[in-house]
DNA sequence: GTTAGTGCAAAGACTTTGCACACCG
DNA sequence: CGGTGTGCAAAGTCTTTGCACTAAC
């Protein structure tokens, strides 16, 4: 079927070579827009890309800070909005009032949809085009046209569901 | 086709009913719980389920406020939360950071989506039981077992398609 | 009269902004 | 050196909370 898969925190040595595209993409903007390099914007893009998938912002501070210690707040966020506002990343809300981005990397071109574990956190992307095609007539019917679509399951995966609940006791 | 849809502001006399029918259910389910009836309470019920869909906590506060303009913002809240909490509304958050709710009457029993128009913000609801089994299928090849959905599709109405962005520059 | 409910304003959580200094080019 | 980028802290948003007061029951 058309579905495409991909686990968050799923170690890949695919991230290093996002990085380095990213690195080249973010350099290239730069120089288009007339805009300096710096340290915190290397660490912070380095950082990102190198954390794969759905940073909050807050997680991404964090750990910037590991790399470098006198980062600050605003630098991350305003580093994130110039990601986000040259397409090398996508902004995420998932209603829990924090910031995140998604790496627009090569697989993330495609509109995708999101899988949130309501137990652990886990997030599981997918991609139907059937659904995707489904979605469009019946926006269409209304005379809508899609720009964007935000589609999210809350559930609980596999794991969650076979400690039954245990978890929550111990959270 | 499995799809039923219901506009926002549309005027309907079925609002008087959601009224009536949601005081009584909040009356009892105070009774129950042994809390009060207020002024206050009822002002907001009133006026939440008189306005139908969708409602942002600041629009029912300046509403509220046009029945009674004494009544608080922390009131808003709180009764909302109430209200919430007894299933007589549904939280909807479309990711604009402010707080909106939905009246839980029937006719939002089942699961539904949203059509967001990005351009004069009206929300057209839309129920796809095509949809909805295709997502639970693919969360369960994934080992998830969806609890709650949040789709919503952001796009152009057919109304601002047709003026073609020009109330852009006149906003 | 108890005690829940209210209004106000203060406190929170998160993000943005203003400003002086730092540093890239 | 000129101007962009940064850090800090202040300001902004939206929502929640603490507290004295009001008002149900």
């Amino acid at each position: 079927m058309s579905t495409t898969t991909r686990q968050d925190r799923e170690p890949r040595s695919a991230e290093r070579d996002a990085v380095r595209s990213a690195e080249r993409a973010l350099a290239r903007v730069l120089e288009e827009k007339g805009l300096r390099r710096s340290r915190q914007r290397d660490v912070v893009v380095r950082t990102f890309f190198g954390m794969g998938g759905h940073v909050a912002v807050d997680a991404l501070l964090e750990q910037v800070r590991r790399a470098d210690p006198r980062v600050g707040v605003a630098t991350v966020y305003r580093t994130m909005k110039l990601l986000a506002e040259h397409g090398l990343a996508v902004p995420r809300d998932f209603g829990d009032g924090r910031a995140r981005y998604e790496p627009a990397t090569h697989r993330h071109a495609h509109s995708h949809d999101h899988l949130i574990c309501t137990g652990c956190g886990t997030i599981v992307e997918f991609e139907s085009h059937r659904i995707e095609a489904l979605q469009h007539r019946v926006a269409r019917r209304h005379g809508f046209e899609v720009e964007r679509r935000r589609v999210e399951l809350y559930g609980r995966c596999a794991r969650c569901r076979g400690v039954e609940g245990n978890e929550e006791t111990a959270a």
